[in-house]
DNA sequence: TAAGTGATGCAT
DNA sequence: TGCATCACTTAA
């Protein structure tokens, strides 16, 4: 297989329209043991308009790489636990990525269950925190070039991408998940033949509780 | 359905 | 400084 990484200018564009076509790309880590990695399945786009964003208010140390320039990765630690993998988007100075929440294993599968052993193999890389588990994906592949396959992590194009998306679509979107602000806007993208999709249904809403006044 | 984990950011 | 919140996962 021969792994071309996607151009910076694929990048440029608003994470919105980034966001659904990453889908069908690979995912690519470069291991002490070989390359792994898989499919992007499902993705979800944060925009510098959007409160949802973590680039939203200004620039901090945490979120710097989603202000550099596009085709960079945008890592972050979450729930004292986890981290989750962007692509950055947009010219530099506009804080955009695509958020990938799942991948669909296709190389280097006995490393990643290695990384991550679990029962059944969709649990392997069926969530965003789930395949940086299986891939090794830390805090210091944050600002990876993902333009460059000398890097330990990159995005390369899947010349099968277009038949790829006709077998495993349609292409569905709906709101993001597990946010609790701009909810509504429909930024979430998936292909609905993929097994490996995070979850298939709109996350149930739950309802806010007030404290009671004194 | 809820606990667990710790960094972040806003209020004090 | 304190404390609620958080782009999640796992065990029930």
């Amino acid at each position: 297989m021969d792994f071309t990484p996607l151009p910076a200018s694929f990048y440029e564009p608003s994470a919105k329209v980034v966001a659904p076509r990453l889908l069908g790309h690979f995912l690519v880590r470069r291991s002490p043991e070989g390359l792994a990695g898989g499919v992007i399945v499902e993705t979800e786009a944060y925009l510098t308009d959007d409160p949802s964003c973590h680039g939203f208010r200004r620039e901090t140390p945490r979120n710097r790489s989603m202000y550099g320039p596009p085709g960079r990765a945008y890592v972050y630690f979450i729930y004292g636990n986890y981290y989750c993998f962007n692509a950055v988007c947009a010219p530099a100075g506009v804080a955009e990525a695509v958020l990938v929440r799942a991948i669909e294993p296709a190389f280097g599968v006995a490393w990643m269950q290695a990384n991550r052993p679990v029962a059944g193999a969709r649990e392997l890389t069926s969530g965003p925190a789930k395949f940086c588990l299986a891939l090794d994906i830390e805090r210091e592949f944050d600002g990876t070039d993902l333009c460059s396959a000398e890097s330990p992590l990159f995005i390369a194009q899947n010349p099968q991408a277009p038949m790829l998306r006709r077998r495993q679509g349609p292409i569905i979107t709906t709101t993001r998940i597990g946010i609790s602000v701009a909810e509504h806007l429909p930024l979430r993208f998936y292909l609905d033949g993929s097994d490996y999709v995070s979850k298939r249904e709109r996350q149930v809403k739950r309802a806010k509780v007030h404290p009671a006044p004194k």
